[in-house]
DNA sequence: GGAACATTTACGTGGCGTAAAAGTTT
DNA sequence: TAAACTTTTACGCCACGTAAATGTTC
């Protein structure tokens, strides 16, 4: 019993554009093509490996993981590592989400104080370094 | 005094492919373009303008956000109703990226422990819709 | 005349959506 | 025959990097 691509999607609640895409790039191959046709056909035993596709990526892995993920079989220590990594990069970005919600929220706090209109010079940090080479090569009009 | 896009990408630290892309989508076009050799040149004057860009890609704008915000010269009441929106989203992304962490623990406690082989079956939830569907059209090989 | 600049055009990234043109099934 | 499927190809998004072919300045 094989699906066509629109039933397999409606079950899987994966776009047809995607199952396209997964099979292109490798990660879901349909069980059978048709030679005549090319239409992709799916087989049941297909549904739990879309799961775990999708469980995957909910835990933040791209594609290109995923298929690595599928493709080599790992054991259970490889997987920890992979975890582990996917763990510290997720930690990363929230510390950088974290980051620019405190920039906005001072600039929330300065500009509802201040009534400030956003100036220009914020960053006057890293100028002096500019200066040397500010003078090296110019034009002069 | 005008500079080349070279010199005005090292006072900046913007990539000279970034610069010629702010002049194409208007975010910063240079001072003046000659006209036969079609250089770019920026001006001193140009330096806190990019310094603004810079802010507001740290608070995490889009280009496309920071076009209109620097085009409308906003006043602070119509700055801090886009600075809240931003709050928002970043909130959002960080609530997402949270509900990513504990999936990653939590699997990662399960390997761990069990010594589990990541099983397939995890998102079984939604099938029971899947089946009237299933039963609807389906090929018979 | 060669090095170091500048230009435009265009492709790749990633995970999708969308559309067009054409063939298939019912 | 028309509707509803399928196929492939290709473009758009976004913020970049990179390369190629060609022109300019010093």
């Amino acid at each position: 019993m094989l699906f066509r691509i629109g039933d397999f999607s409606k079950f899987t609640r994966i776009s047809i554009r995607m199952l396209r895409h997964y099979d292109k790039i490798g990660i879901l191959k349909p069980t059978r093509i048709d030679k005549y046709t090319n239409y992709r056909l799916y087989s049941v035993d297909q549904i739990p490996i879309v799961n775990k596709i999708q469980v995957l990526k909910e835990m933040g892995f791209s594609l290109s993981e995923i298929l690595k993920l599928m493709k080599n079989n790992l054991d259970s220590e490889q997987l920890l590592i992979l975890l582990e990594n996917r763990k510290r990069e997720i930690k990363l970005q929230i510390k950088n989400q974290k980051e620019k919600l405190l920039r906005v929220n001072s600039t929330i706090k300065f500009i509802s104080e201040e009534n400030y209109i956003m100036d220009y010079d914020i960053t006057v940090k890293s100028i002096p370094e500019y200066r040397v080479i500010c003078l090296r090569d110019t034009i002069t009009t």
